[in-house]
DNA sequence: ACAGTTTCCCGTAAATGC
DNA sequence: TGCATTTACGGGAAACTG
């Protein structure tokens, strides 16, 4: 018998979430037709956390059509869920480690009767981290990572109580396979290097070749993460999620630099002509944001290095980033509104990189059903179109006070109808 | 023994979703303080389609500290699972009746020994609907508020086989009350009449008060609703939602008008001066959306009604309605932003209504850590701007380019990065 | 008090049943 | 096949618990 396999979330493999289905597999390495429908298996999971399995947990192995005749069995629509003892509280034998760092096996139970000896055979998952909610999935994720890139070893659940440091090398080649798995892109040596910065600070190219890194708790936790409150992993996966659901294409045709240091896209971007910009994923923001970085000459013939706030997906969800970027304008003193951006890095006209990105204009045209005799407008079509406006022209709204008061998380809506400001007088 | 309660949606009583929690509580109405601790209930549902109910489904009466001494028992955490019979299918005696007009009762069972004789107790709930997805809430609720405004019979399950007809005066109570039990303000008689108009067509207000208002499936139902594929009762409550999540002061204020025709809105708008404008409820989306319309004088000086799009919650989350209105602007063919709406009807200036339910402008300022050596500029601020382009400025963006294809649904999103449109060359 | 963790449950999407 | 209904589960928020 050997290792099953665990699929879960279909990118995600030996995360598991309480309460959210999963399926296994074992598989006879070992050919014995005889044993057709003779194997009854049980799936089980350690008992370090006392977790019960749902679902038909035992099951008898059988002759897959598919695959030469060895024989397998299928656990589908099983379940986790953890067994809060009476007292209630973690029935965690190893209460040093966190949820996400703690290791556990499946393990597949049987019994064979060979000459009149009854022989237990047993196999087992490789680790698998249990999470409740999805929200510990970028840390578990991680978790799996760190495991399986530093070690072969089939079930050592321990292995967070003294993690193994491990090579940038190593974590380069598995952070870029976290983009080259789910897109058409890994990073780039550029990109990698950024993150290497990110990661282990300033250091020459030899160093990093050399550097090991520290797990979570360490380098890759929130401690370097400049005290943001998240972790690394958990801000790489938002930008993961983000580039998947909302940028893909571009992503995909390699318009977006996404990790660049604002040191290093000041030094590309100066010395290219005004209106040249690229396009950046926020350092600072949990959630995952992108935003873009121009170059543009002041009134004094200055040149200015530019970036807008980053768009979240929330803002992503209401109009697609190749619509922002052709529609973001600045509004100047005369109330005219002028595109800064002109060039993607390093000279594509954004026409031919996002034009093909945008839906298309809707001409207006009358509401279905609407009654011809009237002369009452269809809808107009509204663009939402991102504007930063000159302090100058701060007059054009007229009620919207000109406050040093910055708020620089997100819009995060309807707050402003609950809590009215008091009317000014 | 008397009528229990049944929270469970705050404010959507007598509705049950299976998996979701609910409470209720039995108090015995004549006092026998000798009975403290000696009355054991039991809750059930009736079996005419087979739930179970989980969690504590006894429990025994006892004096209640608050209402000077009368017995009572309240039962928490109770759920609701359909038991699907093995060979599958809904165990439904009715089978002639969709789920949202399916009444249940959860009984209250106990037994009293009184000189030797045993005598069961027996009370119940006001009929209950089961639903199995939020999303059938809007229907559960109407079903809820038909039989309590027509009937007073404590357990007529068979209601809904045999709805009796209601009055436009009942339906216009039930109608305002949903808004004026959560807001605090209800539907006016203009506001009632334009859902008369929806509910019954045209005709005059002796004939409306005359009128009686068959169910669902008639009058209420899809219907009516010029095919549509959705409820009156759906369609209602998503604009309450719209309401209570989004736009809650300014309906408290009475600034939006909501539920007007077309035809009216035309009537009460013309005589107006150019930019007064007005706030209604989007009559076509299943989702509620919010516009506005305004009158505008064209070149010719010919008096002209203009919508936007309405605006739908996906949109009001990155963005406040107040916001919405107060930088929405026209762009005329030299790229000039001009505002068309100046007064809200019939002439409140558009700033002292809405001024002040805008956030204050934010001030450019440095991002917090930046480097202050470095000349590199913090974020600018974006302000999404709604802006209808006149068609003559559509070349301001080359490549979107101008197709009849108009597609009114609302903008859902990432798809342009999925199914990016074919180049031109 | 507080942070790590789990539970709750809406709302969308997919699956299922009739 | 199409429609009615249920299930699945991510994600935000609240509740829990040492």
């Amino acid at each position: 018998e050997r290792q099953p396999c665990m699929p879960m979330h279909p990118d995600r493999p030996l995360v598991i979430k309480t309460g959210v289905q999963f399926t296994n597999k074992v598989r006879l390495l070992v050919k014995f037709p005889e044993l057709n429908y003779q194997l009854k298996i049980k799936v089980c999971i350690d008992k370090s956390r006392k977790f019960n399995i749902l679902g038909t947990n035992t099951k008898v192995m059988n002759m897959e059509e598919s695959n030469n005749g060895s024989l397998s069995a299928e656990f589908k629509h099983l379940t986790l869920r953890e067994q809060r003892c009476g007292n209630g509280g973690r029935t965690n034998s190893d209460a040093s480690l966190i949820v996400t760092e703690e290791l556990h096996l499946i393990t597949f139970e049987t019994e064979v009767y060979h000459q009149g000896l009854k022989i237990d055979l047993e196999t087992h998952s490789l680790p698998v981290v249990v999470i409740s909610n999805i929200c510990q999935m970028p840390n578990a994720w991680a978790s799996i990572l760190w495991y399986n890139m530093l070690t072969n070893h089939p079930k050592n659940v321990n292995f967070f109580t003294k993690p193994p440091v491990g090579t940038w090398d190593q974590v380069a080649e598995v952070l870029s396979w976290q983009f080259s798995s789910t897109t058409k892109r890994g990073l780039t040596i550029e990109q990698l290097t950024t993150l290497a910065e990110k990661l282990l600070g300033e250091m020459t190219c030899l160093e990093k070749a050399m550097c090991q890194l520290l797990w979570l708790s360490d380098h890759l936790g929130q401690e370097n993460m400049a005290g943001k409150g998240f972790s690394f992993w958990v801000w790489l996966d938002n930008i993961i999620d983000l580039v998947k659901k909302y940028i893909l294409a571009l992503w995909n045709e390699g318009y977006i630099m996404g990790f660049i240091s604002k040191e290093r896209e000041r030094a590309i971007l100066s010395p290219k002509p005004p209106g040249t910009f690229l396009l950046r994923f926020s350092e600072s923001s949990k959630e995952g944001g992108i935003t873009f970085t121009w170059v543009e000459k002041d009134i004094n013939g200055k040149t200015q290095i530019q970036s807008v706030e980053p768009y979240t997906k929330q803002q992503l969800n209401s109009m697609s980033f190749a619509e922002i970027i052709m529609g973001y304008k600045i509004m100047d003193a005369t109330n005219i509104l002028v595109s800064p951006l002109v060039y993607l890095f390093p000279e594509i006209p954004k026409e031919e990189a996002f034009g093909k990105y945008c839906r298309p204009e809707a001409a207006p045209e009358p509401e279905i059903g609407g009654d011809p005799m009237s002369t009452i407008q269809p809808y107009l079509k509204t663009k939402f179109i991102c504007v930063t406006p000159c302090p100058s022209v701060f007059m054009d709204f007229p009620d919207c006070e000109l406050l040093g008061n910055t708020f620089p998380g997100t819009n995060s809506g309807n707050t402003s109808d609950l809590f009215p400001m008091s009317p000014r007088t």
